[in-house]
DNA sequence: AAACAGGCCTAAA
DNA sequence: TTTAGGCCTGTT
């Protein structure tokens, strides 16, 4: 859980610890948030991000596995929100464990112990959404380049807003206008809710989506009219209604829905089966694999498998 | 240059 | 119910 502390100058920090193997870099970067930027120059912490969530820049950082430290740019979020988002509520270990108890694969214990640092973070069920509609038939440069695009398009620039200070580390003087950067970087632009992209579609086109154009269109108005509920869907709905519930959005099939279950709804037990998904299981799992046996947490074994075999392939 | 990229849709067996 | 093409675009 999150703490809050008042730094001596008068700002204000959010730090965890004791967070087991938590590790911030493999759970931004394994695949499931594209809305980050790592930062290098001038950090604080040997890892170290900024990412978008809603209306609030987060800029956190990690110096060993099972702590972090937050500070907000934006619009406020609660202790709770910060909680839920990074899923703190959960223990990583515990989860680890419980699935692995359920399976005798050596290859998934492997896969368990390079990747169990890896936290499912709750993201904003729309953003996710529209991200895993444009991440079918793609790859992940040109997905984060299109969602960064549709933001800057549409979004406004959260580092701007308000009363806190500017956090930007691309910014060399800090405080100073930053068109130009943040132009470039996007992380601090917020996401278009469905309203904005139904009154001025033209603004997808020079993220050049190409046929997910209409997709993305399709989803917008489904959930501005209120045929697809996502706050609903956040509130009560189980694994199965929410695949049903997503799928009526042209462009949504199981692997989009699953994603946006787990992704943007915590719903831990959705199990994505992707191309690598699918190599993994041909080649380790002789061809198929039952997600309801690797039981509640099978969303994670997702994630550990979907992490070991891309590193795998990386290797090579 | 042809194939591929974290799928889905449609048409046809 | 399952199987093939095709699809926008950018990159290699």
């Amino acid at each position: 859980m999150f703490n809050k502390i008042t730094l001596p100058d008068g700002s204000v920090e959010y730090r965890a610890e004791g967070l087991g193997e938590y590790s911030l870099k493999d759970t931004l970067e394994c695949g499931q948030c594209f809305r980050y930027e790592r930062i290098e120059a001038g950090r604080r912490f040997a890892d170290e991000y900024l990412f978008t969530y809603g209306r609030t820049v987060i800029r956190v950082g990690q110096d060993k596995p099972g702590e972090l430290t937050v500070r907000l740019v934006g619009e406020e979020l609660s202790i709770e929100e910060l909680d839920s988002l990074f899923m703190l509520g959960s223990s990583l270990a515990e989860i680890r464990d419980d699935i692995l108890s359920r399976t005798d694969s050596e290859w998934l214990r492997a896969a368990a112990g390079m990747a169990g640092g890896i936290a499912i973070l709750k993201q904003d069920p729309w953003e996710t959404l529209i991200s895993f509609i444009i991440s079918q038939n793609n790859n992940i440069p040109r997905i984060r380049k299109i969602i960064k695009q549709i933001a800057i398009e549409y979004g406004v620039n959260i580092s701007l807003l308000g009363q806190g200070e500017r956090l930007c580390p691309l910014d060399p003087a800090n405080g100073t206008p930053c068109e130009e950067i943040c132009k470039r970087c996007g992380v601090c632009y917020s996401f278009p809710s469905s309203a904005d992209i139904l009154a001025r579609p033209e603004g997808l086109l020079p993220s050049r989506p190409g046929f997910r154009y209409g997709y993305i269109l399709d989803a917008a108005q489904r959930v501005y009219s209120g045929e697809v509920d996502l706050d609903a869907i956040s509130e009560a709905a189980s694994y199965e209604r929410t695949l049903e519930a997503l799928k009526v959005i042209k462009g949504v099939g199981d692997k989009v829905a699953s994603c946006v279950a787990l992704f943007g709804f915590a719903n831990l037990e959705a199990f994505p089966i992707d191309v690598w998904m699918k190599r993994a299981i041909d080649e380790y799992f002789g061809g198929s694999l039952d997600p309801t046996t690797l039981g509640k947490y099978a969303g994670v074994a997702q994630q550990y498998i979907f992490h070991y075999v891309r590193s795998l392939s990386e290797a090579k």
